[in-house]
DNA sequence: AAATCAACGCTTTTT
DNA sequence: GCGTTGATTT
């Protein structure tokens, strides 16, 4: 058999990975070694020469993304349909093993997933039932507590006081709040992985026959799994079992929602007859940058220890900018992103990466100004929009009277008479009575006014009608049907501030619906799932990104966390000062500062070819000037890889502001003496105006350089912001 | 029920 | 400093 398409392309160590004889394996893969490349070629070794079914491979990834880009490059190289292989996300997988097993798992069939947003209203609905104080009892804080708990598999009833009243009432709000989940049928992220755990946990069967099924696990980003992910894991897999995962405790950024890199550890002790294979050749970045990224992690203790190198060679020093402040950080980056595009670059190979996204505004804004494109990762994703959710919740309560959350959300929206005050009366009888918000108000009509109880009937009727009306319909018509009927397009276009992108979204919600394939969906493989039952659910696991690719060539601008799993040949790595990064709230405890390390580690392994580090001596954060001092991490490259540029003999400096200016030239050059020139040879002054025989009037706002190499930066009103050489240009003031 | 105001808080994020 | 959120006002 002819298997050279499988190991041609790899080299040692990911060959011997690839073609390990099956049992279980540990892949330690640094970043930019080929981990994505070993996982699909060794599904493709299973399928292809140890004749595995691909109905026993399941494959699970962390983000919906990365379950996408496995499964077309396994396809891709199996030429084969990939459906019966189930590859997928945790918390998808877990979904659909729910939608199977819901009876089993005690589930309505109809159930529903919750996101955050949804969590947090519970809360509160549940800390309002309870007559609790949100200032006491914060929603967040107890929504993080909850979390914890279920992250780590553990149930109300498995938790102890420890006679702390803290404590107690906490476990009594988890309590409180998993029975008001129960009564709606809502299913929570962390309660998808917990109810699978408990399901084949308990039910014997079922745990025998998906170990059966399910020989071959492959488990990506194994160093970001939780407790109960691990444990998941351990179960489906079983002892027999053989499991694959890949990881790298190096790049471990998200202990703080609960991953384990201990799981690595744990999973050498769990699996006695492991292989464990190593990764350390990276094909991503060039020497230098490779050797900084080594250094700085060796401050990092209890690694399991990896060294990256690169056959190919040394590359260009990492560039170091020092910057007076975070407007000036910015103009060095889109002078050099300006720079590169000029070299013939594209803006998609430029990162701008940064430690929270705060920081993104100043690059914004400096982007804007120089009428560049660009992209900013992160934020609010399209299904978490207000008015996205709102019309999901229309959706849901069609489907399912007995969503209280949705319930909530829209009974009153747009306005239809149905106040504080009717819904308390519902809510009380619901509450009495454990019934579902939907059930309280139909048979609860006499205790309510007559105003109240009209206006809740016709919105009751409204719902039945609605559902009436979409039964027959395609999916994105149904989705059409209840925006126009509901009242809520009405409503957003009363709305005169910010309405219009809102209505833009539910059209745009439309068109997700039309585009959708339930087809391709686990979910709605899984059961006899309405085409629109599966959409809700996707909305719900999948957060909407990916959509509005438009295409255009744009600068990415994302956090570190983002970043990782990515790759750029020109990297920004901003705003590397003390208590940013690394951030104060993780400089005190020695964990949290590795794991920042960790992420330092994450950018700048980013890079290919091109790496920035720079930072802003003086900074505007929370409304007020911080000093800070460049980030430790810096120091921990070795200088000899760094270097400093100062592109700017003259210091630039805001233009209107003056007593800000004196300081700068002071606060910034250290080595060489510039003495602060006002005037250039033509008379030129910084703010002055000019005008250009090509882009008209405009105003100076920098200038580098003397002599014949004098160089302006004009800001013209219609071209936007040029930098100029004074010799050519043959500027006239006015 | 809409509009306006004060208070808060401010890492990182997927599902 | 800004954006969100809850409370208060009309």
């Amino acid at each position: 058999m002819d298997i050279s398409h499988l190991v041609d392309k790899l080299n040692d160590a990911q060959r011997q990975a690839v073609t390990a004889p099956i049992g279980p394996a540990l892949v330690l893969a640094g970043a930019g070694s080929g981990k994505t490349r070993v996982l699909t070629h060794r599904v493709a070794w299973l399928v292809e020469v140890e004749n595995v079914s691909p109905q026993s491979i399941m494959a699970v990834t962390f983000t919906n993304k990365a379950a996408a880009e496995m499964r077309a490059r396994i396809e891709h190289m199996l030429q084969l349909p990939t459906a019966p292989l189930w590859i997928g996300t945790f918390h998808g997988i877990a979904h659909r093993l729910l939608r199977i097993h819901w009876r089993e798992a005690k589930l309505p069939q109809s159930f529903q997933i919750m996101d955050a947003d949804d969590q947090q209203r519970t809360v509160k609905k549940v800390l309002k039932a309870l007559n609790l104080d949100e200032e006491r009892w914060v929603p967040k804080e107890v929504v993080w507590f909850i979390n914890a708990q279920k992250d780590a598999g553990l149930r109300p009833n498995n938790l102890k006081s420890e006679g702390d009243f803290n404590r107690e009432q906490m476990i009594k709000l988890y309590a409180a709040y998993q029975d008001a989940c129960e009564r709606g049928g809502m299913v929570d992220f962390a309660e998808l992985l917990l109810r699978v755990f408990e399901l084949l946990r308990d039910n014997l069967d079922l745990q025998a026959h998906y170990r059966r099924r399910f020989q071959h696990v492959l488990v990506d980003e194994f160093q970001d799994t939780n407790a109960i992910q691990y444990q998941w894991l351990r179960l489906l897999a079983g002892p027999e079992g053989n499991p694959f995962v890949v990881g790298d405790d190096d790049q471990s950024i998200y202990a703080w929602r609960g991953a384990k890199v201990g799981n690595l550890l744990q999973f050498q002790k769990d699996y006695s007859r492991l292989k464990v294979f190593r990764l350390e050749q990276n094909y991503r970045s060039s020497g230098n940058i490779l050797k900084a990224a080594n250094k700085l992690i060796e401050n990092n203790s209890g690694r399991m220890g990896k060294n990256l190198w690169t056959q190919g060679n040394e590359g260009e020093l990492i560039k170091l900018y020092s910057a007076y402040n975070e407007r000036d950080e910015s103009d060095f980056v889109v002078n050099r992103i300006r720079h590169w595009i000029d070299k013939g670059g594209k803006r998609s190979e430029c990162a701008i990466l940064y430690r929270s996204n705060a920081q993104s505004r100043v690059f914004e804004e400096a982007m804007i100004s120089a009428r560049m494109p660009y992209k900013v990762y992160g934020g609010l994703r399209f299904f978490e929009r207000q008015e996205i959710k709102d019309a999901l919740a229309y959706l849901r309560l069609v489907h399912n009277r007995g969503d209280d959350t949705s319930f909530e959300r829209v009974v009153n929206l747009p306005t239809r008479g149905i106040g504080q005050r009717t819904m308390e009366i519902v809510r009380d009888y619901a509450r009495a009575n454990a019934c579902t918000l939907w059930n309280a108000a139909g048979a609860n009509m006499q205790a309510l006014g007559s105003k109240g109880g009209i206006a809740l009937h016709g919105f009751m009727l409204m719902i039945e009608k609605m559902e009436q009306a979409i039964r027959e319909l395609p999916l994105h018509e149904q989705v059409d049907h209840v925006i126009a009927h509901s009242g809520l397009l009405t409503h957003y276009r009363n709305d005169k501030n910010g309405g219009e992108a809102r209505i833009e979204n539910l059209e745009e919600l439309v068109s997700a619906a039309r585009g959708f394939n339930a087809d391709n969906t686990n979910a709605a493989e899984a059961g006899e799932m309405t085409p629109l039952a599966a959409f809700l659910s996707h909305a719900v696991l999948e957060s909407g990104e990916g959509q509005a690719n438009d295409g255009e060539d744009c600068v990415q601008m994302m956090t570190l966390h983002t970043a990782k799993g990515l790759e750029f040949p020109m990297v920004f790595l901003c705003g590397m000062e003390e208590n940013l990064f690394p951030h104060s709230r993780s400089v005190n405890e020695p964990s949290g500062l590795e794991e920042e390390r960790r992420l330092c580690y994450v950018g700048i392994t980013r890079a290919m070819k091109h790496l920035f580090i720079s930072y802003a001596e003086s900074r505007r954060l929370h409304g007020m000037d911080s000093h800070h001092s460049p980030s430790r991490f810096i120091r921990e490259i070795p200088s000899e890889l760094l270097e400093e540029i100062r592109p700017r003999i003259q210091v630039s400096r805001p233009v209107y502001t003056s007593g800000y200016a004196s300081s700068s030239a002071n606060g910034y050059s250290s080595s060489r003496s510039s003495k602060m020139v006002e005037d250039t040879p033509n008379g030129i002054k910084l703010g002055q105006r000019v005008r250009h025989g090509k882009y008209g009037e405009g105003v100076v706002l920098k200038f580098e350089g003397d002599g014949s190499h004098a160089r302006v930066e004009v800001r013209f009103e219609r071209q936007g912001t040029k930098w100029l050489m004074l010799a050519m240009a043959k500027l006239e003031t006015i």
